[in-house]
DNA sequence: CGGATAATTGATGGCTATCAACCGGAGTGG
DNA sequence: CCACTCCGGTTGATAGCCATCAATTATCCG
């Protein structure tokens, strides 16, 4: 596969002409804004599709454009001077990446790549920064985009950094499920599980092989698993 | 030591009175906020000391202020259900503790426990909430602050999470160094060290004597250190 | 000085990284 | 169509790191 950025253009509109028909707005930046601020945001908004395994933006480049994610499973990771990879953050249907570009001169902080084909809205900067002191409701949603980010880095400190692997693993799966509100969710690949987790692949292919052999999740076809939550808890005790 | 918190009422005044000579204004949550912004913030905010030990405020309290801090050292932790306490950040002078407290109706995501004497200022989250809209620098600086809390964690999910322990504590180490902006910084407890870094007691106190007898680090009095960042850098080479 | 708490050091076992081999599916080219 | 390669997942063997348990020393404070 071709593993530079295929970025394919879907649509270019103006917020007055899509955004209130958006499936993905509820949840999304544009949550409760009125039709009217919308109206007045009169930059071009694209709405983008990245194939999995394609680059939405990289460590450095200058934050010019946040991006809604309105389908797919999109990695933020960060590199070590030692070579190691760090999956910081996945974020889902609703979430917002490249967030770090609304305080001013900036660069992004992480590899934005797609696990799955992706699509997503391309949201100019300069629009938000413009709008979030205009519109009350762009300002509460961006305050809680950020509290949201913040409180996931959290319980990725505590929940998929502490403890035996075992632990990591079992509170993965957990945190995968909760958090996707269906009764199927994406399983990333062992690879990127030890980059959640920071345990090697080796160490994530076993505790996932065990689990499964166990009967306390199923792994279907296209990535898809399902598990059984509540024997997981019992396990981390939760 | 008394456990609970201390809290020692310092002064309490209104933001137009003191706040224009605050010392750490320039780096803290009203930097170049005009006088008239701030004299119209009329709700009164207090000044506190706590001592080491006590508690700023605890996982699940309503969050009706946020606070500045001036001086010391204050560590936000996480209790998992498996009974191990986490560190997920360090406050020093101009960071800003509770700021979850800006997004409506919530409660404390952690316990804010003073690792050395700090001094905070208590801010009515409502005044926030009202002027952050009003003030576009409080609104700017308020994403710089969450900015900020979402940048550490993610480098203490890189750095502070991820490979050897040897490494972890190096890489603990530097950071203490360059975020103190002195010669001297605080040095943790071998506990906390601990809840930081996801390791125990005993693997810390291990390799901080280790890092101590091949002279990377010294430790002087009141728990104060000083370390040769260049050679620490080295060892994990930054 | 005595008591409590923190730091240090030692001995040991278990967990997990490492190295290695093998399997299976997807894609490719003969 | 089949052989081949590549890549991701799985499994095994081993070594080494680190948690655990335990004991000792240092430090702080009344």
């Amino acid at each position: 596969m071709d593993t530079t950025a295929r970025l394919e253009d879907f649509h270019t509109f103006f917020p007055s002409e899509m955004c209130v028909s958006c499936p993905t707005r509820d949840i999304a930046l544009f949550a409760n804004v009125t039709p009217e601020d919308l109206h007045n945001m009169d930059a071009p908004i694209h709405s983008e599709v990245i194939e999995k395994g394609g680059k939405l933006y990289g460590v450095g480049e200058p934050t010019e454009y946040l991006y809604t994610l309105h389908d797919g499973v999109l990695k933020l990771e960060q590199e070590l001077p030692t070579g190691e990879q760090r999956i910081v953050r996945l974020l889902k249907r609703g979430d917002l990446a490249g967030i770090e570009a609304v305080t001013s001169g900036n660069t992004y902080q992480h590899d934005a790549i797609a696990m799955t084909t992706i699509r997503v809205c391309k949201i100019p900067a300069e629009i938000v920064l413009d709008f979030s002191t205009k519109s009350l409701e762009l300002h509460e949603n961006l305050m809680k985009k950020w509290q949201d980010a913040l409180a996931t880095s959290d319980t990725w400190l505590t929940k998929l950094s502490t403890g035996p692997s075992r632990y990591r693993v079992v509170r993965l799966l957990i945190w995968l499920a909760e958090t996707c509100n269906e009764d199927q969710f994406i399983l990333p690949g062992r690879k990127d599980m030890g980059n959640i987790l920071s345990v090697t692949t080796e160490t994530a292919s076993r505790l996932i092989a065990e689990l499964r052999r166990d009967g306390l999740f199923e792994v279907h076809e296209h990535g898809y698993a399902s598990a059984n939550v509540d024997a997981l808890k019992k396990i981390v005790k939760e």
